[in-house]
DNA sequence: CATCAGGGCCCTG
DNA sequence: CAGGGCCCTGAT
């Protein structure tokens, strides 16, 4: 058992989103995987967070509306942080938060939406979010691979335990990431041993490049979807599903939307056109003729809306495409 | 018990 | 550009 760190020193900044901005819908994805760098409460959010080689625990707090967003951000450290540093800092929490993207069009366009205005209505504001680094994002869209969920979760958290850290602030204890010269140092079996099967190859070289420096994730965030794409694939164990992950929630490309892995396309199926299977082309062709340049976003309601009532009621079809 | 596909990806031919 | 192989797990 490894010890825990105490982050005992902390600071406050008010950040100001551009509205609409929900809060919670933005910051917490019940679509996703559960992960114990972070944990969700309505209004209250905290998360691990290394950031140029310093650990750090972050809490958000909601403290706007939707309308008039404001997010008090608490950030806990070991020791005091430089002025310096936490500029830096903050331009990268408005990043990752996805503090300043605009979708006020999207949210004009689509308001008088025959099919999908009640649900547009219900998540206002809501908008991807990159909380977690590039990198770890990459470790993530591997372990996603070819797994069920028990199994994605168990692979990260082996992760988590091996390589990582445990923090405590704020009465909450958190799994950190790790610096990616931690993986690159080690043989692959000791990944293997983590489980992580085939995915061992992929997750070092990444973990290589990152330590290389060879990844520039600010470039990346100012290229075109294009150039960006065929930047992602090759990265080495990055294909065609994980990239579409990527532009999506990683650098809210809101109209990138080409490929739906099978069990997005069974749940679509059923949500779109109440069907079993509809094919992909054609359920791409529903976003494209109806919310051009707002696809993805708009893919992105529809499909959180399920899982959040998935969380206070059952839905038996969905339990049953969800592989658990 | 064995067999096999899978919420992909790489590599080979 | 099609298809085999890969770690494991759960379904049949």
């Amino acid at each position: 058992m490894k010890k825990i760190i105490n982050l005992n020193k902390k600071s406050s900044i008010i950040l100001y989103p551009l509205p609409p901005y929900n809060f919670d819908a933005t910051i917490h994805k019940p679509s996703h995987f559960p992960s114990s760098d972070n944990k969700w409460e309505k209004g209250n959010y905290w998360i691990s967070m290394l950031w140029k080689g310093t650990c750090l625990g972050l809490k958000l707090e909601n403290k706007g509306t939707i309308a008039k967003p404001k997010v008090r951000v608490t950030i806990h450290s070991l020791k005091i942080l430089s002025k310096r540093f936490k500029q830096s800092l903050i331009s990268e929490i408005e990043w990752r938060f996805n503090l300043k993207s605009d979708i006020s069009e999207f949210d004009k366009r689509f308001k008088k939406d025959k099919t999908f205005s009640p649900l547009f209505k219900k998540w206002r504001g809501m908008k991807p979010v990159a909380a977690n680094s590039l990198y770890e994002s990459l470790v993530i869209y591997i372990v996603l691979q070819n797994a069920t969920v028990k199994r994605t979760y168990s692979m990260l958290e082996s992760l988590f335990n091996r390589f990582g850290e445990k923090i405590k602030f704020d009465n909450k204890i958190l799994s950190t990431f790790w610096d990616p010269k931690d993986i690159n140092k080690v043989p692959e079996q000791t990944l293997r041993d983590l489980k992580l099967g085939y995915r061992a190859k992929f997750l070092k070289r990444i973990s290589e490049q990152f330590d290389k420096k060879e990844i520039d994730k600010f470039k990346m965030r100012e290229m075109d979807k294009e150039t960006l794409k065929k930047e992602a694939l090759k990265l080495y164990g990055i294909g065609p599903a994980s990239v579409e992950y990527l532009l999506f929630e990683d650098f809210y490309h809101y109209d990138a939307l080409e490929t739906i892995p099978p069990w997005e396309q069974k749940i679509m199926s059923k949500l779109l056109f109440n069907k079993k299977l509809v094919p992909v082309g054609k359920i791409l062709s529903f976003f494209r003729d109806n919310y051009k340049n707002w696809e993805k976003l708009t893919f992105h309601y529809i499909w959180e809306d399920i899982f959040w009532k998935r969380k206070n009621q059952y839905v038996p079809w969905l339990e049953k495409e969800i592989r658990l």
